[in-house]
RNA sequence: GGGCCGUUAGCUCAAUUGGGAGAGCAGGGGCCUCUUAAGCCCAAGGUUCCGGGAUCGACGCCCGGGCGGCCCA
């Protein structure tokens, strides 16, 4: 059989990782021998040189160890370590030892290159510090700073724990449409692209709240999807165009239920993730073991605005910027967006939106100026929307073409009538609650991360040329 | 879209008010049989993001642009 072209081994046969060894011989006395032979591989962090003796730290993302060379074991092999840098793939074997400082190591008998780094990598002490770099080349991040390994792996952890604890309640993971007809389910400026042989333009969802409704429709009682969103929206420390969020919809409940949910939902995860239930944020601790319930129209009024008033004035004296042609829901809105939202740090159900800028939630049960649709605000961040779902036919046209009439606003952003998904309500959906949990922003309270581009691997940015 | 800040060697960063670009690490050569941010010696490494301008003289000042960060919309 003929060898590769460049000679590199194909594979290599470990019997032990670096963490491994720590955890077994990691407080072993100085200049102590095992007798025990291991076969470890790893990339190369630090070399030192030292005549007829030399070192290498070797490590993965579980831990290191130093590799201890001697000209008098390995021969002509000697010069070959030398040649060693940081950053390139090495299976090293050889007795585990610690040497006179009492340092844990491999006593060399043999080592393979298995790959070679044949670029400049980041100073060994810094890591990679250029913000742009990180993002543009985050394999570079995630080899030289833990903190980017931490967030890769709190993210991961956190996504599996989701996962599990909905299916440990019955909820069923779904996948449905990414390329929509007709875009819905949010307020949101959509990204478009053309299906050649059906000849239509087909756009990425910005939501896949239609179809899971349709699910309920089809008798799903518990049912949910987490995966990816589209925005054609600008970026910044809170939005990346593409973005993952967990909808999750729950026959016979409402929104009541839905806040239990999310809240039972957080704590645990927030527990299995960092450990505990209060999470540095910033300069301060964040709670998630209390979840405050007010009233969104309360807020305002706390605010220092009359929501019986005139709201286009109490805009103009507030300083909130608003467009005349909006309706009495909207300013609303803008009031608490503009001068509540981003104070609401520790976590807080925001209730009742008003009907103008809901079209998806049932009137509310006793107030029919509002919906049943709540927000919960942690870290000043939208972090997870969810509502009593609207599921009258009737009424959800009305919805329909009253954002279609415009007002809400750009008409890009309002919704489209979704004749197809009008049909399955008149088939009759069950009374349900449905929430949305946005992940990136989830995992950056979890990991106390000032930008959603720390939690995204590779987050949007402009081409380099 | 607007404002502010940043952009210098492969990486991390310096460079009084404008006077001719430096260090550490990495990479190259040499010494060294227990180092671990190894150490010591030597050499090399630059379109100071790009384009224009004022000045005897620009990394620095002015104008325009690129990319990034933060804040605002």
């Amino acid at each position: 059989m003929p060898a590769p072209s460049d000679g590199a081994p194909l594979r290599f046969d470990r019997t032990s990782t670096p963490g491994e060894l720590v955890a077994k011989h990691g407080s072993l006395e100085p200049g102590a021998s095992t007798g025990e032979i291991h076969r470890v591989a790893g990339r190369i962090q630090t070399t030192r040189g030292h005549g007829k003796v030399a070192f290498a730290d070797l490590g993965d993302w579980g831990g290191k160890i130093q590799l201890f060379a001697r000209a008098d074991r390995l021969g002509d092999r000697f010069e070959d370590f030398l040649a060693l840098g940081v950053g390139d793939w090495v299976g090293a074997s050889g007795e585990v030892v610690t040497t006179r400082t009492g340092e844990l190591s491999i006593l060399l008998d043999g080592f393979e290159l298995l790959a070679k780094s044949r670029r400049p990598w980041p100073d060994k002490r810094s890591g990679l510090q250029d913000v742009e770099r990180r993002h543009r080349q985050r394999y570079l991040d995630l080899a030289t700073n833990a903190r980017a390994r931490e967030v890769l792996m709190a993210r991961s952890k956190t996504v599996a724990e989701i996962r599990r604890w909905l299916s440990d309640r019955g909820f069923i993971e779904v996948e449905t449409p990414m390329l929509h007809p007709i875009p819905g389910g949010a307020l949101a400026k959509p990204f478009v692209t053309h299906h050649e042989t059906l000849g239509v333009d087909l756009y990425l969802r910005i939501a896949p709240e239609l179809y899971l409704k349709r699910l309920l429709v089809g008798g799903m009682e518990r049912v949910f999807e987490l995966n990816r969103n589209f925005r054609n929206e600008g970026v910044s420390t809170q939005h990346n165009p593409e973005f993952t969020m967990l909808e999750a919809y729950q026959a016979y409940g409402d929104y009541t239920d839905m806040a239990d949910l999310l809240e039972s939902l957080i704590r645990d995860v927030a527990q299995s993730v960092t450990g505990g239930l209060v999470v540095p944020w910033h300069d301060i601790d964040i709670d998630l073991g209390t979840f405050r319930r007010v009233r969104l129209v309360d807020l305002v009024r706390e605010a220092g605005a009359d929501p019986d008033a005139d709201l286009a004035a109490e805009c103009e004296r507030l300083g909130v910027a608003f467009d005349p042609k909006w309706p009495w829901g909207k300013l609303l809105v803008e009031i608490y967006e503009k001068k509540v939202e981003h104070t609401l740090v520790q976590p807080t159900f925001v209730l009742d939106f008003p009907r103008d800028v809901s079209p998806l939630a049932r009137t509310h049960r006793t107030d029919p100026r509002f919906t049943e649709h709540l927000e919960l605000i942690i870290g000043g961040m939208e972090i997870a929307p969810a509502y009593s779902e609207l599921n009258d036919p009737v009424e959800q046209l009305a919805r329909f073409q009253a954002q279609a009439d415009g007002a809400a606003g750009p008409e890009d952003e309002a919704h489209r009538i979704d004749e197809d998904f009008l049909t399955a309500l008149e088939y009759g959906m069950p009374p349900a609650g449905g929430l949305g949990l946005g992940i990136d922003r989830l995992v950056m309270l979890l990991t106390d991360s000032p930008s959603i581009r720390d939690v995204i691997l590779f987050p949007a940015l402009r081409p380099e040329d």
